[in-house]
DNA sequence: GCCAACGTTGGC
DNA sequence: GCCAACGTTGGC
């Protein structure tokens, strides 16, 4: 199993719209970037992420789960362009800031805290349990 | 609101 | 295929 990070503005789509959403998940689209998109063709169901909110709260707010494998981005007709879907699973006690990342030596090679700017991107797994512990969740 | 970093586009 | 120009993102 892989972990991941997945970023959204909380304006757009925010950890409450998610948690709305409940079990059946919702489709992580609009992602225009190939690195992102190549993250996304690689997830397996049951595969684990972050949930961060960028912009002026810049925290990870809770994990969810991959539901559904890499699939066209319904919000585009330009095939290139593919989404998985993800369902919330719980939110961290203490979200965990970007301050707080870039802070803990552990933590200084993950991509959130050397390419703030990619949308989805890998997580060690090293990494997700020093969050993990961070946030108090698990 | 600014600016640095990065990705994409398009001309050559 | 290279590279300059441009647009976007996101932290500050």
């Amino acid at each position: 199993m892989a972990y991941w990070l997945f970023k959204s503005e909380p304006g757009e789509w925010s950890w409450d719209d998610q948690v709305a959403k409940g079990d059946a998940g919702e489709e992580w689209d609009g992602i225009r970037n190939y690195q992102a998109r190549n993250c996304m063709r690689q997830m397996q169901v049951g595969d684990l992420g972050f949930f961060y909110h960028s912009q002026r709260q810049k925290r990870i707010m809770g994990v969810v789960e991959v539901v559904c494998t890499a699939h066209s981005d319904s919000t585009t007709d330009d095939p290139r362009w593919e989404c998985v879907d993800v369902r919330a699973v719980g939110p961290f006690p203490r979200p965990v800031t970007l301050a707080q990342c870039k802070a803990d030596a552990r933590l200084s090679e993950m991509v959130l805290v050397r390419n703030p700017r990619l949308s989805v991107q890998p997580v060690g797994e090293e990494e997700w349990k020093v969050v993990c512990e961070l946030g108090g969740y698990g």
